[in-house]
DNA sequence: TCCGGTCCGTGAATCGTTTCAAGCTCCCTA
DNA sequence: TAGGGAGCTTGAAACGATTCACGGACCGGA
């Protein structure tokens, strides 16, 4: 095209205020330039991050997103893929609650490319971004007993979901491969993976008198809230209890003792899931692995 | 319309899986039954309830949400809201951040209807829902007062945003009427109102040498950061220095010191703003009132 | 039997963009 | 000067839902 009418155009758009129709653009070529995210709860920093990985990714390759929230509800996160769908968006990155095989294919059908965190479909054509969380159990783990404590307990949710207890998984093995016994180790199930969740764990350990020396939460949120109600209690962290996360969310960092914590690439795996996605191929598998990041906490 | 019939086309939806294409819709509607929200930090709690408020009233409403971050950038506040503006949303709710008379008389002019959150604009059709902040600021200052602390700083972010002065002030002329001298209270200003700004707030404060005996900080992320890093170095709240924060988000509550804050209405704040837009109503203005919540950091 | 009304089916126009095809104007080259 | 191509304009069809208007089927009451 010749330089002079694009010009010409440009100002004419500029002049006019013209803004392009999405929805026309959309009607005419079947799906947009939009993506969409679902994520399960959007007040832990974990899933506004990886969103933002989402995000990042879409836009360099010159695509919107929407961001949505399932709240861990099969129900929401049904409404929310219709609204998606709705709004021919031409790809969904997911974290998925209840998704089965049929919707997947069903969106498929309608040319909506799926991307899945945490959760391998295979043969549903979706492609996966997974973290090596056996191996982030087994890190968490490895750390606790090389610092002398063994004696250790493990704080969940109940039920667990497929991430949590890989995680679980690799740090019972890393206690099995150094010649402890598994069977020992105290697991306190909460209901939720939040900071209310680990402050209640905390209140339920110290009732049982005598404290482990060590402990390993499920994600982040569970040890702040642990780490704050020990302290308010006067437990000494590390020196009475040392205390693994996992996420390494933002403020592991700016807590009152910084957590040690198994680092996810939460930026990363968005980006990844993402260029899975747009690169439009079909049952991809990309596993990325965590690293130990050793604050006060546990040290 | 009989009822027979509609039995009828229901099952025929269901039979073929159709699924209404929203574009089209939209395209021949001139507006969609969707709204968006652009707030400014997605990890900033306060947002993420706010946001929630409006999803809760949308949905109430028929309305799908789009979600959207500026990250406080004017550029991307643009770009969202030239991205909204293409969707065909029939209406936005917005924490402004470099937001004109222009740009909302040109949304306006495409029937996009917008409702403010803590920023008044008279004269542009739009509505704004707003936190009395002098009345907030009042209270938090009242209570430090009455706590016999009257030898306070306050930390803050530079550049002020407008609610963030107006908590100042009321600060202020709470200290004056109680017969205080404002100009000796000592006031830090941080880069952001974020976690780690408050921890480097307490470090300057620690390296003052004095402390002061009150602590007022312009929002909850501060004054938790703030409170971690005194109590890691020794510092006793709310013995030594009593502190209180402004927003009353979740992890406010399950803090090391749980956190004696001003609370602001954040749901109900969403759900207004996302009702004065359905009304359809112009130039509205609500304002709600902030509570004082004591805990412990202040009592 | 005829009329009035209700309810349903059909058909056509419309929204703004994309995607063709076809025709046009220039300018360069043989 | 004719032929060929680049670059532009014009025109038309299509996407799927909405919104009319119109006509037919059916029912009840006169």
């Amino acid at each position: 095209m010749a330089e002079a009418t694009r010009v010409r155009v440009l100002t004419a758009i500029e002049e006019l205020g013209f803004v392009r129709n999405e929805a026309a653009r959309t009607l005419r070529k079947g799906s947009g330039r939009t993506l969409g995210v679902i994520v399960e709860d959007i007040s832990n920093p974990y899933f506004t991050d990886l969103a933002r990985g989402v995000e990042d990714a879409s836009n360099a390759g010159g695509y919107d997103l929407i961001w949505c929230t399932s709240d861990g509800s099969p129900e929401k996160e049904r409404r929310r893929l219709d609204f998606l769908e709705q709004q021919g968006v031409s790809g969904v990155v997911i974290t998925p609650v209840a998704l089965d095989r049929d919707r997947i294919a069903r969106l498929r059908a309608r040319d909506v490319r799926m991307a899945l965190v945490d959760r391998r479909m295979p043969g549903t054509g979706a492609c996966s971004v997974n973290v090596d969380h056996v191996q982030g159990g087994r890190l968490a783990m490895r750390h606790l007993i090389e610092l002398g404590r063994h004696d250790v307990a493990f704080v969940t949710a109940e039920p667990e979901s497929p991430p949590v207890r890989q995680r679980r998984g690799g740090a019972l093995r890393a206690l099995t491969r150094a010649g402890y016994a598994p069977e020992q180790v105290l697991t306190i199930a909460e209901e939720e993976l939040t900071a209310e969740a680990g402050q209640h764990a905390a209140r339920r350990l110290l009732e049982f008198g005598t404290l482990p020396t060590g402990i390993f939460c499920a994600n982040d949120l569970l040890a702040i809230g642990l780490i704050n109600e020990l302290t308010r209690n006067g437990v000494k962290v590390p020196q009475d209890v040392a205390v693994v996360g996992y996420d390494d969310i933002a403020p592991a960092a700016t807590c009152v003792v910084p957590l040690t914590t198994v680092c996810q690439p939460r930026h990363e795996l968005g980006v990844t899931a993402t260029e899975l996605l747009l690169a439009g191929i079909d049952n991809q598998q990309v596993t990325l692995t965590p690293e130990l990041v050793v604050r006060e906490s546990a040290c």
